[in-house]
DNA sequence: GCACAAGTGC
DNA sequence: GCACTTGTGC
């Protein structure tokens, strides 16, 4: 079994877990919500005192010493209404709600891998909103083909056998951890599938605001062995960049 | 004290109650949700055996015994930011979310009207969706200006005081009820203020179904006296009308 | 895949 | 109050 040291990536303190931050949400569920004046849907405000840089989840990445890495499977189709694209260009993920996307990690390790696992956390990338916690709006939280499922709040799945929905009781963070498993023969990548279950513009969840997901690598005691991270976009149309939309 | 005969102004058995209809929803709570497939907001269908229309709450206008009639107070503003304005023309009422609406009433009673209300029920006035129950969205009943509000779940709301919120166990139709007090002195006309509580807009929720109010005006007893019916549109800009839009 | 609808930022 | 964004119907 091969066990490289545990490394930070920012020079200071290994984070013993990636939940060593706090939000500052509207409330208590650290969402912001329509109306909260008369008839106007509003984004949350940056909080006026910031919260320190230790309490909001670092997306540094670092490939640490076991050279976590990422790839993308291949996409299903290259047309405008392909169910998601990744852009190597810009290191961004788009994608369509409830697609399924299949990431492939890697890292370097001679023997077995054992006690690894995969966490995946969902950011708003922009200072004025990383404070607030990611969560789905109540609209799909409360959709029937939600219901009575346990992590129906968080906003990231994964569709891999094992994994476990965490949700950080002091932060409110929700992450997915997946075991990391051993690669198929032939191959050092190992696939996961992950959805996104709300579009950046839900109203009372995203609503808007520009995300990122955080990868880590972390051994069983959530200390943190390499870190990778993605832009994200949740779209009707993941196939239509931006930018080329008509006017 | 003035008491005119009960009637029913559709020539049939008069309706001992505004309730004695049923919904069918897509669901326990009969909202249209977001997605009930992958990633398409689809509004509900028809119900494939169209409900009786016995079963659907009538609309159909009759001033009654007491020539019961309606008009709205003055608008604020005339400027296309005005919160709310009411077509005679089209006898449909344009108003932001959350905007109080005055609405008078008024009957013909030689004495002290005593004993009667007026119910305000919201519906989906196409065919198609007039079985489903207006209720608001999920993300504005999940709001926290409407936390711990007992019926945040309702669509209509009503400022006066005495106002009742009743939800019809076997249809889960959500009506507002207020006592019809005397008018004061020198008119015939009493003021009601009513707001409402979604945008037509609001996925989970109208989800761009078209609306309407039905006013009734009832004895203790829940018997219809006389009906009247306002076409609805709740949306941002009500001071512009939806065929003046610029494309 | 286009044209429309409609809430939002500024 | 305008222009933009972005989900949706067709
Ligand atoms: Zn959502
Ligand atoms: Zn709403």
């Amino acid at each position: 079994m091969c066990k490289p040291g545990v490394s930070d990536g920012n020079g200071a303190i290994p984070e013993s877990t990636t939940n060593g931050f706090n939000s500052f949400g509207q409330d208590d569920h650290g969402r912001s919500y329509p109306d909260s004046g008369t008839n106007v849907y509003c984004r949350p405000q940056a909080s006026l005192s910031p919260s320190p840089m230790s309490l909001i989840p670092s997306s540094q990445p670092f490939p640490g010493s076991y050279n976590f890495q990422f790839e993308f499977g291949k996409q299903p189709k290259d047309t405008k209404s392909t169910a998601w694209t990744f852009s190597d260009m810009t290191n961004k993920l788009y994608a369509q709600k409830d697609a399924m996307c299949p990431v492939r990690f890697r890292i370097d390790c001679d023997g077995v891998a054992n006690g690894l696992y995969i966490r995946a956390l969902p950011i708003y990338s922009r200072p004025e909103h990383v404070q607030d916690v990611v969560k789905r709006c109540p609209n799909h939280i409360q959709a029937p083909e939600s219901a009575n499922i346990p992590h129906r709040e968080h906003f990231i799945w994964c569709e891999n056998q094992g994994a476990r929905y965490v949700t950080d009781s002091s932060t409110g963070r929700c992450a997915v951890i997946a075991p990391y498993d051993a690669p198929p023969a032939g191959t050092s990548w190992v696939t996961y599938l992950f959805s996104f279950k709300c579009l950046n513009s839900c109203v009372g969840g995203p609503n808007r605001r520009e995300m990122s997901i955080i990868y880590t690598l972390e051994n069983s005691n959530q200390e943190v062995l390499g870190r990778l991270s993605i832009d994200l976009r949740i779209c009707a149309c993941p196939g239509e960049r931006p930018e080329i939309r008509r006017r």
